[in-house]
DNA sequence: TTAATTGCAAAGGATTTGCCCGCTC
DNA sequence: GAGCGGGCAAATCCTTTGCAATTAA
């Protein structure tokens, strides 16, 4: 898998490429669909052995501020990592084994159409938009 | 407030009535939208004085179990307890203050509209369909 | 009565922080 | 060489669990 643009956006954002970032980014890239911060470690550590939990955290947290990364959160309270730009989806996931697969399509309808083409059984699912209230343009948003 | 119809709910589940979990009810039904277990435990404090937090989150979980409530996670790791039952409906996280308002519309075309009608300024979205995927349903879907 | 429920304290899981050493630039 | 980045241990935050006392039905 090749990681060389990854590699190059990850540079541009000013911060130095070291063995364990590469790892992390490989890891993520292999890992696909918004796997946690533990599964991204363990996957890590078997491309850069000695690997700690720590150093992913923070690594993450920098490329989720180079916006390289998002953080998200679906059924629980453990963080989810995805690399960004790749194409905008979504996700299904599996009440009962946990198991995410991406969905590309956007709109409810399509989606839960797209979902049962797949033989998913939607049972709930949710839809959050993220910005900023009026309040908080207004002055200087942050 | 009228919490009668909700506490039927919740007897109906089978569980009993206490103070603590009418305090949580009514809690939840003045807070609306998405409030943390802590901020439900200050908010049913004042109603039942002593009330403790563990006794809110146990009673969450009980809600949840009866499907009086669901538990959610928008933006961070806290879980977010909202009542089960009104109308379906999404929501409007402010990146900045945190304030979170709820939005009827279920597509995202519409829904950006209506953020936009009320001053939001939408910087990202999410959209998750939860449920079993096509092997948990074969057998038996736990 | 009697099993469900509460409160406190302590445990747990995920994530963050402090500190110092090592490596990239 | 200077400063960013890494690893370890400890701290923190949110949530769950153990246990004895209390209470609804």
């Amino acid at each position: 898998m090749n990681t060389a643009p990854l590699t190059r956006r990850a540079r541009a954002g000013g911060g130095r490429m070291t063995a364990q970032r590469r790892a992390v980014l490989q890891a993520l890239q292999e890992l696909g669909c918004a796997p946690t911060a533990e599964e991204i470690h363990t996957r890590a550590r078997h491309i850069r052995s000695g690997l700690g939990l720590v150093t992913v955290y923070r690594t993450l947290e920098t490329f989720a501020q180079e916006g390289l990364v998002q953080r998200l959160f679906l059924d629980d309270a453990r963080g989810r990592y995805e690399l960004m730009g790749g194409r905008h989806h979504h996700h299904l996931v599996c009440l009962s084994c946990g198991t995410i697969q991406s969905l590309n399509r956007c709109f409810l309808a399509a989606a839960e159409r797209a979902a049962r083409a797949r033989g998913f059984k939607v049972t709930a699912h949710r839809f959050e938009l993220f910005g900023y209230c009026r309040r908080c343009q207004a002055p200087a948003a942050r």
